[in-house]
DNA sequence: GCAATCTACTCACTGAGTGACTAGTCAATA
DNA sequence: TATTGACTAGTCACTCAGTGAGTAGATTGC
């Protein structure tokens, strides 16, 4: 049985590789060359790590993989998506990313090139979420910010900080959309 | 005998509560409020994690720490450098952090904290080196962008972000410091 | 008098990520 | 023809990151 609660953060490289998996089966090398050559400027995974995340992903059951012998090469396992993991991957791709630099440029710009691919519909759909979800977020801490003493000097600057790059990202969301470029 | 060259990555939480224990001793609970306190926008450790860290921390010998009979209280472990984690400390406050957003606003504030605490002429020979090594990361990834190409749409996009974000905070760093504000 | 909170720490766990290693295929080349 | 080097494909053992549950005594509030 897994673990009542544990389950990989959102912004885990588990799911750029369920999707392509979902997209289309395929072996652990080939799947690790694939997200190098689509996504290497947003996942940098090496070769092994693909293969421990696609361990973990066998053994909850959100994909299967089977042993192929193919006549003159080595041996590879072939893995696909389950209608389980087909589900687990819908619901992450439909739920607003964390508005932290890295969710955006890691986890929502591979939700958008998910949706993209699925159908172009979908991705304006996508980021007028993201952008009400981060502009709430953006309220909470400016909120956070004016109960900040002054003289928490250090907090007050991160916090500022933060503050000020997700200015910058919302600034950039609403005409990030490739169908527009 | 530790592993070859496993060690910690520079953004690890080891280097603060290394560096609260240079300043003053101490045991991980009052450890954990100090940080909490001070850095607590910077960095969010829990308890077990910090007591996590302190043990590897002292396998390294980077601290040692000594059992404290406390009549009336529960016992402690009572934290304290060595010269070797001083050692430690001082390399990696004055080697320039990495450019990415997260490494700035956690490593870089950090490292500020720490020689502001120290003495402030170190403080503004250290912003002075973040930019220098953040703008030739800069110009770094803006020649891989020329060199990316057009097709590669999310893999554009997402060196465009970083591009951006990393803009904002070259404009930002200079006049970061809290003496000026 | 006893419940809630604070102090202080331990344990067992999942997950992130790396580097060394094995081993076969295939093309170029000395 | 033998060998070298690149490519394909995967395993193993490891360290580091981080959480949540649990233990247990001390203190405060009502």
């Amino acid at each position: 049985m897994p673990s009542k609660h544990t389950y990989a953060s959102a912004l885990s490289p588990e799911y750029p590789l369920l999707g392509l998996l979902i997209q289309q089966p395929a072996h652990g090398y080939r799947l690790h060359q694939r997200l190098t050559t689509d996504l290497g400027q947003i996942w940098r995974i090496s070769l092994s790590q693909v293969y421990n995340i696609l361990k973990r992903l066998e053994t909850h059951e959100f994909i299967i993989g089977r042993t192929q012998e193919h006549v003159g090469t080595p041996a590879r396992r072939h893995f696909e998506a389950t209608p389980k993991g087909v589900k687990r991957f819908d619901e992450w791709l439909f739920t607003p990313s964390g508005s932290s630099v890295r969710a955006i440029r890691v986890e929502f710009l591979t939700r958008l090139y998910f949706a993209m691919a699925k159908n172009k519909e979908q991705s304006s759909r996508i980021i007028d979420e993201q952008v009400r979800e981060s502009s709430k977020r953006l309220e909470i801490m400016k909120g956070a910010l004016d109960l900040l003493p002054l003289d928490q000097t250090f907090n007050r600057i991160a916090l500022e900080l933060r503050v000020r790059q997700l200015e910058s990202i919302l600034d950039w969301l609403p005409q990030c959309s490739p169908t527009l470029g």
